[in-house]
RNA sequence: GGGCCUUUAGCUCAGUCGGUAGAGCAACGGACUUUUAAUCCGUGGGUCGUCGGUUCGAUCCCGACAGGGCCCA
């Protein structure tokens, strides 16, 4: 810690208060305080009282002192819990005596969490309030509070949230509509009989998708072992196993570039269904989604934070992602399209080909150029090319094409869905393809798990699999950017830093 | 990876055409028994992100680095 002399004055008057409360023998941090109710409570019980009422009810409650107005003999504060319900507390010089309010106005900082017993009543402006009979603080701040009606700033906000949700009322209800959310989805996915399973973090070999993973090293093991960056192929193995419907819901880590919609470490939703396909699976998502809208906002109309209203309800549009293509550039596309037909598209709409493109990558490009930013109402894009998506079935009437959605909203991918491969050979051959790519170069390439395949070659069912980012469903149901969907996202230290 | 912007008091921000800085809230001292962003009087608080360069003199101009943001790849 830095010398006490170096401090800043504020942080230094606190901890000398600190000391102080310690030399007269009080104590700044008790093991505990009287508590009998919650503010939240009081305010309930309490709702209609006139002005200048004494109840007669003498209650205990705690709160962090965040108003502070200290007059001659009659002293005032505001006190908030975690939830953000605030109460006032009054503390007058013939409730609690000279020595009792000098130590109120001098030892109690804002930011402070105290006790206060004493009698429920409305002040003469009618304010419900609990008038001090005793007062104990709980916890003294060492740090001053930011100020109540400036917003922070987005950075103190993400380093600092603890202060954040001490401040900002929205920063309270997001932190607590994730865990709603979350309750939704594990309750929509528990109506229809899916096991929820978790599945390794730490893998020997990364795949189920297409991404550079993280790596780090077991000294117990004396390996390298990278952290998951999906966990498809261990849910297959449940699904061979005769778990036949299964979710798992839990952070992925990729080693990618980080934005307003890219975390590094982010929570995904994933779940398999024997018997299922990618029919099922979209109607699975539908209800995922619009169970969770309903959970959180009531609707399945939204409102985001900036007063936009996003209707996530009936059913959603499909459309197939070669014929979008087609009609934005007025050429027949298909998957059975050439590479060489593709690159002039392409070129002709300005998109910077990347030479280790391979065809499917050029049409999705393709895509995301032309059709995207157009798909705000929820939009299911159906039939993605068979070189790109390795895990997936072979469209099982349009050639070149595999058995894949994308769900867009808002332009942005919230969901994908499959029908999944199961023949282990054609696996294999997809697999040993994407280790050729891996081996010339492609850092985001599949390598070859033989252990699935192994699982495979048991015999898997025929199956739907759908993958959900749960971060980017909070994004969609609130505009938020993905910053504050996570309380607390990675962010570098400050070379200031204490 | 490239370009542009940004970093000043605890917080949110001004400002200095180069002469070491201000506001509001917060803090400290005082007054006030019905305040609620209380009010009134008074006071203190800053390595102006870091390190270099130019200059008589740099928070300001230039460069590098670090943090943050936006756009592009």
């Amino acid at each position: 810690m830095a010398d006490e002399d170096d401090l800043p004055e504020q942080l230094r008057i606190r901890r000398e208060k600190r000391a102080a409360i310690l030399s007269r023998g009080g104590e700044p941090y008790p093991v505990s305080v009287p508590r009998t109710t919650s503010l939240l409570e009081i305010r309930n019980k309490h709702k209609e009282l006139p002005i200048d009422v004494a109840t007669g009810i003498i209650e205990s409650v705690t709160g962090r002192v965040i108003f502070k107005r200290d007059t001659g003999k009659l002293c005032f504060a505001n006190l908030r819990e975690g939830d953000g319900t605030e109460l006032q507390a009054m503390f007058s010089l013939d409730k609690i005596g000279d020595a009792q309010l000098e130590i109120w106005k001098s030892e109690i900082d804002l930011g402070d969490i105290v006790s206060v017993t004493g009698e429920v009543i409305t002040s003469k402006r009618g304010e419900l309030s609990i008038l001090a009979n005793s007062f104990m603080l709980a916890a003294k701040s060492l740090r001053p509070l930011p100020v109540e009606h400036k917003p922070l700033s987005e950075e103190s906000r993400v380093r600092m949230r603890y202060v954040d949700l001490i401040v900002r009322p929205e920063a309270r209800s997001n932190a607590r509509l994730r865990p709603a959310v979350m309750k939704s989805l594990r309750q929509t996915f528990s109506s229809r009989d899916f096991l929820e399973v978790e599945t390794p973090m730490l893998q020997v070999m990364h795949g189920g998708a297409a991404a550079r993973p993280f790596k780090t090293f077991s000294n117990a093991y004396e390996m390298d072992l990278f952290l998951r960056i999906a966990p498809e192929l261990y849910l297959k193995r449940c699904v061979v196993g005769g778990l036949e419907k299964v979710f798992e819901i839990n952070r992925n880590f990729r080693n990618e570039g980080a934005d307003s919609s890219h975390s590094p470490e982010f929570a995904m939703i994933e779940t398999y269904e024997a018997y299922g396909d990618w029919h099922t699976m979209a109607q699975l998502t539908k209800n995922l989604v619009q169970d969770a809208a309903k959970a959180v906002f009531g609707s399945h109309k939204v409102k985001h934070h900036d007063g936009r209203e996003l209707d996530l309800g009936g059913d959603w549009n499909q459309i197939s992602l070669f014929e979008a293509i087609s009609k934005a550039v007025g050429e027949k596309v298909t998957g059975e399209s050439s590479i060489d037909e593709l690159k002039k598209i392409a070129t002709k709409l300005g998109i910077k080909l990347d030479p280790k493109w391979i065809k499917g990558k050029i049409a999705e490009e393709i895509f995301e150029h032309t059709a995207i930013k157009t798909l705000t109402a929820p939009t299911f894009v159906m039939g993605f090319p068979i070189d790109t998506s390795p895990l997936v079935r072979a469209h099982r009437d349009t050639p070149g094409v595999a058995e894949k959605w994308d769900l867009y909203v808002e332009g942005f991918e919230l969901a994908t869905g499959y029908s999944e491969l199961i023949d282990p050979v054609i696996q294999r051959e997809r697999l040993v393809e994407q280790a050729k790519l891996g081996a010339s170069g492609d850092l985001e390439a599949m390598g070859l798990d033989e252990d699935f395949l192994k699982a495979m070659e048991h015999g898997m069912p025929p199956m739907g699999g759908m993958g959900m980012g749960v971060d980017r469903l909070l994004m969609a149901l609130t505009g938020l950017g993905i910053r504050e969907t996570i309380l607390f996202p990675l962010v570098k230290p400050t070379a200031g830093d204490e």
